[in-house]
DNA sequence: ACATTAAGTGATT
DNA sequence: AATCACTTAATGT
């Protein structure tokens, strides 16, 4: 089983890492699968490993007092938390929830290996700073969403996100469930899936959508 | 057949 | 665009 992780992880990241690197991860990460839909970070724990991602989806939500949930942006392949790397210099806690979206196959380093790694390799400098430039970007193209754009195209973009990263057309989810991720009520969303729908840009079933 | 859950609708703010 | 109150339709047991 870690074989094949290895493996996995040597494809993924040689070109980004030094073989010295790799090695050092190989020895102090612990490999681990988290199947669809299980935690790996919540808000306000403990942050003491950092997650690299070798495979699958991570989605980061943002939750706020209420329970009102916010999806912000989606972790792949290649994609660390840069977020996390902060906290765990500074030891605060997680400000982000971040589930599976898919099966996820990540190695996760100990936050004291971070520090150190930072000085002693110049791709893993560069791998956090990409990381955060990228992650930057994300949240601004969110926020011009949530500043500019109707529910309808915010929806829309959404659902294209989402056959994005899952290479399926057909999306298995429920208005309420939508609803929760855009912060909207199922109503509203059953409204404007209806409209896009008489405009053939989906077709619902139920607990599924089609995107066309 | 019945209960449960998802989705649709009209009125109101 | 949200909320309420209610209906209708699909699904599991």
């Amino acid at each position: 089983m870690k074989d094949v992780f290895i493996e996995k992880l040597k494809n993924s990241y040689s070109n980004t890492f030094e073989k010295e690197l790799i090695e050092e991860i190989i020895k102090v990460g612990h490999f681990e699968k988290i199947y669809k839909d299980k935690l790996l970070i919540d808000i306000d724990d403990d942050l003491t490993h950092v997650p690299i991602i070798i495979d699958g989806v991570v989605k980061i939500v943002r939750k706020n007092e209420e329970g009102n949930e916010l999806s912000l942006y989606y972790l792949e392949k290649g994609d660390t938390c840069s977020i996390s790397f902060a906290n765990c210099i500074n030891r605060r806690k997680s400000i982000f929830r971040g589930t599976a979206e898919m099966d996820v196959e990540a190695v996760f380093i100990p936050v004291e290996y971070i520090d150190q790694w930072l000085v002693k390799y110049k791709s893993f400098r560069h791998f956090i700073i990409d990381s955060y430039h990228f992650r930057l970007l994300e949240m601004v193209d969110s926020i011009d969403n949530l500043a500019f754009l109707k529910l309808e195209e915010r929806l829309l973009k959404y659902l294209q996100e989402k056959i994005k990263i899952s290479n399926n057309k057909t999306i298995e989810i429920t208005h309420q469930e939508l609803a929760l991720d855009l912060n909207s009520s199922r109503t509203v969303i059953s409204r404007i899936l209806k409209h896009l729908e008489n405009q053939g840009k989906v077709k619902m079933q139920r607990n599924k959508l089609q995107v066309i």
